[in-house]
Parts: C-alpha cells; structure tokens; sequence
DNA sequence: TTCCAGGACCGGG
DNA sequence: CCCGGTCATGGA
C-alpha cells in the first residue's frame, strides 16, 4: 500500500503484533478491513488507519496519540510468553499457536459493556451493525464517515423508541438501564479494582440483562481482567468436545482469558466462520 | 419453515 | 442448581 506508507508511523512488529487476528477475533465490533488489507476503526474519539508492512505495524496516528494507541493495542504486555505458558494439552497449544498475535484490547469499560450487551443471542456481523447504526445516530461525528462511540450519558437520557432504529430487539432495554447505570456512577470502572473475580462478575450481574458471559466479557475485554473466562455457544461446543468436565479455568492461571480468546478464535475460524 | 447467533430472565421442579 | 419457555431480529 504504498499511499499508505508515506505518513506511516511503526506502532510495533508482526510477531508482536496481528492486527488481523486482534480486530478480527471476535473482541471488538468497530474495524473493517479494506481490499489492501488495512483496517479503520475508532477507539476513544480517534480514528486510526492501520497495516501491515515490511514485518511492522505502521499506523497514521498523529504523535500525540501514540500512548494511547499503544494502550489500546496492549503493547506492554509481553504476549509470547503468556502465550507460551498454555502446554496443558495439544489442543492448547494448537489454539495458541493459530492465535498468535492476537492482543486483550484495553477497550473502553462503558462500550464494551454496551458492546457486548448487544451481542447476546446475535452473531457478529448484526453486533457491528447495530453498533455502527447506534453510534452514527449518537455519537459524535468524527469526518470522513466516522463517529465516536456514544457516551453512556448519551444514551441514559434516551428511551426505547429513541433506540428503536438500531433494530437490537429486546436488548434496547438492556442497554438503556446499563447506561443508566454507568451515567448515574453506580456501576464504574474504579469500583472494580479491589474485588476478586468472583466480586466483581457479581456485581456486574446486578446489572439486569447482565449475566455470566456479558459479564465476563466486560471484565476481559472493558476492564483487562485478563482471568476472566467467558462461556459462550462456541465455547461451549470446545470445552464440550477438547476439555475434561470438570475442567476449571483457573488452571490456566493469570492469563484464562487469553487462552478462551486463542480457543474462541481457532473454533470459529476452522468453522468457516 | 425452521434453525441459529459471543444470552438473560423467569418460573417451576 | 438445573430446566424449558420466552424475549426481537435477520440471515442461512
């Protein structure tokens, strides 16, 4: 992409970093890959192009938002030696392998509580589209087509048929009350930092329309609990038919939530998606 | 037409 | 604690 390269800064390496596996895995609802193979996508008010190229990630971030970028991408995190701790079966290690390069975004907590809300019961392609249509008709215009992802503040003040183009179904009410709920400060990141994970799923679960999978993902992908464990249909079928059934997550130590994103991401894709 | 998708809630056993 | 019915929506 040589119209890419002109302005383009390294933001780290390929074997650090995919930005296929990581935008596409299944954790975010907000990138799209274009026909070079370069992905667009907004996080915290800012767009972001971004590609692959000569073994590096180059991006068109101004120099001001590199610290935030290198946030969002988790780049501090040493991923090859987290991932090089899952030997507890081949199975494992398949999954690692195949996902390698896959990073935990640090996603913001409200959208990814919003985010995941909406993809109970859905698939992936309808998630991005109500996201999409929830933040073009409530965020913030960006230019170029772009918008930022709604405040909960935004949405706490709206009703269901405010929501109603979204076309979400019976979760409009679901995100409407978490919004409230994040608008009014009684459910906020901070309040997290102190509890175990059991603590701290229960008291997402308060959260009516919050349950064991939204609420692990919240923890995994809105507050980089990397511990957290979610169980979903896919999930499910792998454990089913690769682990033993009494099989405890917390045997996969500080990192589980890796090691379901690894296994996640490989059931999917050898599924054809 | 029926089944399925990164589920959750509710009632009853 | 586990079970089945129900909750919208759209694509296969």
């Amino acid at each position: 992409m040589p119209s890419c390269t002109k302005s383009g800064i390294i933001l780290a390496s390929t074997d650090e970093l995919s930005i296929s596996k990581t935008l596409d895995c299944g954790q975010c609802f907000r990138w799209s890959r274009d026909e070079n193979g370069a992905y667009t996508g907004v996080a915290g008010g800012r767009v972001l192009r971004l590609w692959e190229e000569n073994d590096s990630v180059f991006c068109d971030a101004p120099e001001n938002d590199l610290p935030f970028w290198r946030d969002y991408f988790d780049l501090d995190t040493d991923y090859i030696s987290a991932g090089a701790k899952f030997t507890q079966s081949d199975y494992l290690k398949t999954c690692a392998e195949f996902g390698s390069g896959i990073h935990i975004l640090r996603q913001d907590f409200w959208e990814a509580l919003c985010s995941f809300i909406v993809s109970q019961c859905n698939n992936i392609p309808r998630i991005k589209k109500i996201i999409s249509t929830l933040c073009g008709h409530f965020g913030e215009n960006l230019g170029e087509g772009f918008y930022s992802f709604p405040e909960a503040s935004k949405i706490a003040a709206l009703d269901e048929s405010d929501l109603a183009p979204l076309r979400c179904g019976y979760r409009a009410a679901y995100i409407l009350n978490a919004a409230r709920a994040v608008s009014e400060g009684s459910l906020c990141p901070s309040m997290f930092a102190e509890l175990s994970p059991e603590e701290a799923l229960n008291e997402l679960k308060k959260i009516h329309g919050i349950g064991n999978k939204v609420a692990s993902c919240v923890l995994l992908f809105g507050l980089h609990r990397m511990d957290a464990f979610p169980i979903d249909v896919w999930m499910k079928r792998a454990l089913k038919e690769h682990f033993p059934r009494d099989f405890d997550p917390k045997v996969l130590g500080e990192f589980a939530g890796l090691a379901q994103q690894y296994i996640f991401f490989y059931a999917r894709s050898s599924d054809g998606k």
